[in-house]
DNA sequence: TATGCGTGGAC
DNA sequence: TGTCCAAGCAT
């Protein structure tokens, strides 16, 4: 017998069901991709909340709908606006596999969002949890959509202590899923899911006692809902020490160089800078000459204005960023520009670029 | 399978 | 202040 099928036993799935759904349609927060099922609409959003906070997606997510209303437009988008519209959300990779799969359902399937598993899981971005989600909450398919919300709730209602950060323990819920999920009503089974782990069965501290599914879980049973679920922890991140320059030439117009489309803020644009050691972290001359090799130009470095820490979730930048003046004339390309402040704002820059910016905006 | 990929909020 | 994240996916 699987492991599934063993764990379920006991588990009355019909009642946890309307349990679940009832309070769902008692409780569910107001958010903007619920004002209708368009698939376009799930599609967008349920990238957006990809490892990405609610409230943190919902200005983005007006703002993104109202610049591409429909797949046409978002099809038809330059890759920059895009990533604009992307700008400070994250993951940007998000928003470039995005743009590709809408280009892929524009052209090969007549702009409609597939709808069956084979089809819709083949779209760069769309991976297993967001192929259950668009099936069941656009289309009432009753397909798993197992994200941390699911696996959080269902290792308490189950009591079970597999490790969730381990790829295969997805699977197991899977299974589970498929033996309990409302064919009713999946949309809103799997939306209840995730809202319970949202606003009740959170992480810490969960409001067992508000709990609408108390009766059906294990966990609070055995008084053990604070030690679910197990997880292990992500090795700490390194630092990489950077310098920075921010380059004005008589016009004063700045200097901005487009970074590789493969890795870490792919096709983002960003000031001119190099890794270094903390030593030469101070060494103007040095500076003066990578950016001569690495960008083609010649130009006098001045102060040091700000050292800027930005944290990502695997790395840790501290910049040191200098003021500069291009000497000669630079060579434009499509990877690297000179832009007037003004025209900067049609850029996408990440969050540490900006607040290079914002320095220097305040040193000046 | 383990790692790379962002950001801002909660505690 | 540091830690852990939050509706994962690609490689």
């Amino acid at each position: 017998m699987k492991q599934s099928e063993q764990l379920i036993k006991g588990f009355d799935a019909k009642q946890f069901q309307h349990d679940l759904i009832s309070w769902f349609e008692q409780e569910q927060r107001i958010l903007p991709w619920r004002e209708d099922q368009d698939p376009y609409k799930v599609w967008v959003s349920e990238i957006m909340l990809q490892q990405t906070r609610v409230d943190t997606v919902i200005p983005y997510f007006h703002n993104f709908i109202s610049k591409f209303p429909t797949i046409k437009h978002l099809a038809e988008a330059d890759e920059e606006d895009v990533l604009k519209a992307w700008e400070g959300l994250g993951y940007y990779s998000r928003a470039r596999n995005l743009q590709t799969a809408v280009k892929e359902v524009h052209e090969t399937y007549g702009g409609i969002v597939p709808n069956t598993p084979q089809d819709i899981s083949k779209l760069k971005g769309v991976g297993p949890y967001t192929t259950g989600a668009i099936l069941s909450i656009a289309y009432g398919v009753p397909e798993p959509a197992v994200d941390g919300n699911v696996m959080r709730v269902f290792s308490r209602l189950l009591s079970i202590w597999d490790d969730i950060a381990k790829p295969k323990t997805r699977k197991l819920f899977e299974d589970v899923i498929r033996l309990v999920i409302s064919n009713e009503n999946p949309s809103f089974f799997n939306q209840g899911l995730m809202e319970l782990g949202a606003l009740i069965c959170t992480p810490t501290s969960p409001s067992c006692l508000l709990c609408p599914v108390r009766e059906h879980c294990r966990a609070f049973d055995e008084g053990v809902q604070d030690e679910l679920p197990v997880k292990t922890k992500k090795k700490a991140n390194r630092i990489l020490h950077l310098a920075a320059v921010v380059l004005t030439d008589e016009q004063n117009r700045v200097l901005i160089h487009k970074r590789p489309e493969k890795g870490l803020l792919a096709n983002l644009w960003e000031f001119p800078n190099a890794e270094v050691d903390t030593e030469m972290n101070l060494d103007q001359e040095r500076l003066q000459m990578y950016v001569k090799e690495a960008y083609g130009a010649e130009v006098t470095i001045g102060d040091s204005f700000a050292t800027i820490q930005h944290i990502f979730s695997h790395l840790t930048w501290k910049i040191n960023v200098y003021e500069g003046k291009i000497m000669g004339s630079v060579q434009e390309d499509d990877k690297l520009k000179l832009v007037t402040f003004e025209e900067l704002e049609k850029y996408a820059l990440p969050v540490s670029h900006q607040n290079i910016l914002k320095a220097y905006r305040s040193y000046e």
